[in-house]
DNA sequence: CCTATTCCGTCGCAATTGCAACAGAAATTA
DNA sequence: TAATTTCTGTTGCAATTGCGACGGAATAGG
């Protein structure tokens, strides 16, 4: 049923049903679902689970000293959240995730990882588990090399680029409205959608709401 | 003799000399010395260890696809880089890693780690890798919040709080001159010295350098 | 089909920033 | 010590951005 979401995941990517069985309980996983707008996680709590996002959307924010909330990330279908809180313990977490959708999500327990199980399964996801932090990392180099520049329009060139590489191709669509992709650029909507504007005016893109061509 | 980087780093805090020297074999350890300005390793090629520096501090920069340097952090004594890249057997590494200074550093390699090897050392080893890169991760979170932010003003203000909060006191120095710290927050050079002046004559800092006094 | 709501682009203006040129301080080297 | 190089702060100006107000398009709900 789900099934496609827990396959795109790297924690269970390419197992076949016993094993997925299997991982599943080792990591206690239990489903659960939030109507659109819910709050999933309060920030200030401990995360003793993390979460992987079997359908909808769930946005991942940062409360910073002056309560301000930074958009960190944002979660789709197979997309995991709250890895290195949960996994280091950290009494209270600095996030808030919220559902920008319906969602049903599995939450997951490490535990069992930490532990010195030897059993093949347990093994092979700490091995992933491990992959999917370093994954994370990768991709948040991404983040950082986009917030990094110095306008919005290198900013924007950047992101498509990015997004161009994954997918293979220079059209595709990307899941952000216009708000939350300022956000994630770390800009100002308005000005964001000027410079969009700019752009295609400029012969460099086209596009039609969240989808997007590079003509270059 | 570097004992003290060594134990700062948390892949070895706390072992005794028995273990630490178990651990170091465990990751094929190997001292290698660079003078300052010396590239320490080239973006394009495969990262098969990951760097451990002993003395010194070396700098990580991201070469992205219009071939631009960002750079992505700085690493001093007891700090570790490339973790990610080498676990994930990136074949091409989009990374620069540069000697800011004369530096002493210890290449690591994971392979045993990835293994089923089920040494007590080992075990232990593959838990703090893996906590390493949680925290490596939330330590970005903390540069995308910085990054994120809108004005220079506030870029610093949340930058110096995090390093407040890191020393646990107020006043402070950083390991950055100006022009690294400019490009760590993602600004102008001179833009953030007329930043900091201002915030001087506002009564919210005092700075000499490199050290750093909030007052608010 | 109509209405309310959300989403998106445009525009003018003020504020912030990048940039270039420059000068003095500090550190390094001869 | 003198000379050279590096680092840091200042300033004027142009460019970019943030912000608020607005209107039209798209969407959702009845």
């Amino acid at each position: 049923m789900m099934k496609g979401a827990i396959e795109k995941n790297p924690l269970f990517s390419g197992l076949d049903d016993n094993e997925c069985e299997d991982a599943l309980a080792a990591l206690s996983a239990i489903k659960q679902e939030y109507a659109k707008g819910a709050v999933i996680f309060h920030a200030g709590e401990r995360m003793y689970r993390f979460g992987l996002v079997l359908c909808g959307t769930v946005q991942v924010s940062f409360t910073d000293i002056d309560g301000n909330e930074i958009l960190m990330a944002s979660a789709d279908a197979g997309d995991t959240f709250g890895e290195s809180l949960c996994w280091l313990k950290v009494a209270e977490a600095p996030v808030t995730v919220t559902a920008s959708t319906d969602v049903t999500l599995l939450w997951l327990t490490p535990e069992l990882l930490m532990s010195g199980d030897t059993r093949k399964i347990v093994q092979e996801l700490r091995n992933r588990f491990l992959s999917m932090l370093a994954a994370k990392t990768l991709s948040m180099n991404e983040r950082v090399q986009i917030l990094s520049k110095p306008t919005i329009r290198l900013k924007l060139i950047t992101f498509l680029s990015q997004y161009a590489n994954r997918y293979g191709s220079k059209t595709f669509s990307v899941p952000y409205d216009r708000e939350t992709l300022a956000r994630y650029l770390g800009v100002n909507r308005t000005a964001l959608s000027r410079e969009l504007s700019a752009m295609q005016a400029d012969g460099i893109i086209e596009f039609y709401k969240n989808s997007f061509k590079i003509l270059k």
